[in-house]
DNA sequence: CGCTTGCCTGGAGTGCGCTCCAACTCTCTA
DNA sequence: TAGAGAGTTGGAGCGCACTCCAGGCAAGCG
């Protein structure tokens, strides 16, 4: 715990822009430490693994889960596809073509690039109902700064 | 039904720009009929009633709901305030801000306001996340473009 | 040695936003 | 007059994404 005192809690921003807290070699995180450097409770990491959204995890002699970085890049991954709405069952069907090996790189990059449809049609989404929201805010503030002055 | 079959059946796109299915003092729609001309189902349009998502609905003489024009004004902000993600609680808050009448604008322009807010920030982070998926496309074409000239 | 802390498991519970069910009424058409 | 079709209600059920619980184990500390 206290070697990621300093490290950010938050999900990484971008998927290269975050060092690993420990170098390669020394990378092995008990589920705690994951827990606070992504954000994730214990509860979601163990579920994560339950439902096949985690490769397979390292145990120590005791049983206990012991994470990698790789771990932790993978997580970063599946912490912005989550950001974007993927539901968590096409985010388990990815890491299945992932298990499956090179093979899938075409079944991955049509899931990836048909999810990047989805995202840019919701931006325009969100971006169209900006307008309402501005329209309707816009009388609200007219009218209680009319009548009143305030 | 037969008024309504030539008319949109998706939310209506803007505020102003789908005129109504019938001319004011002939605007009495069945349940059915609003559930066709906004696309959410009558179930959902009683349970948005019963949550006080609504304003009151008149009944004719035997207990029918009968929405007016006003009514579908509602549900197409509504339907807006759904696209942005707002949750239940929050659009009920905001129901019952117009219930209470004219004295509730600052309220109402503030609630909007904020949620503004966390749409610009949704957008936000969509448009950042894309990114990752682009690079991520990009790896996977050229990892299947490259070896086999596929 | 006992206590605390952190981890383990399977399974139950939660909050949201619907979605559907059973049992009923009313109206219209054949 | 019978049946179809659309409406009514309260309340139960569902899918998603967690979230938590009970009961137990292992390591470290005073």
């Amino acid at each position: 715990m206290t070697v990621l005192e300093t490290m950010p809690t938050a999900l990484s921003l971008c998927l290269t822009d975050v060092p690993h807290p420990r170098p390669a070699g020394q990378d092995h995180y008990t589920i705690g430490e994951v827990a606070e450097h992504t954000g994730l409770s214990a509860h979601t990491l163990r579920w994560y693994e339950r439902i096949g959204l985690m490769p397979h995890v390292d145990r120590n002699h005791t049983g206990q889960r012991r994470f990698t970085n790789r771990d932790l890049d993978w997580l970063a991954l599946v912490g912005k596809l989550r950001l974007t709405g993927m539901p968590v069952a096409d985010m388990v069907r990815y890491a299945e073509l992932v298990r499956q090996g090179d093979s899938t790189y075409r079944a991955r990059e049509e899931l990836l690039t048909a999810h990047r449809e989805v995202v840019r049609q919701r931006i325009e989404e969100l971006r169209s109902t900006l307008d309402v929201l501005d329209y309707k805010i816009d009388i609200y503030a007219g009218a209680h700064a009319a009548p009143e002055g305030v």
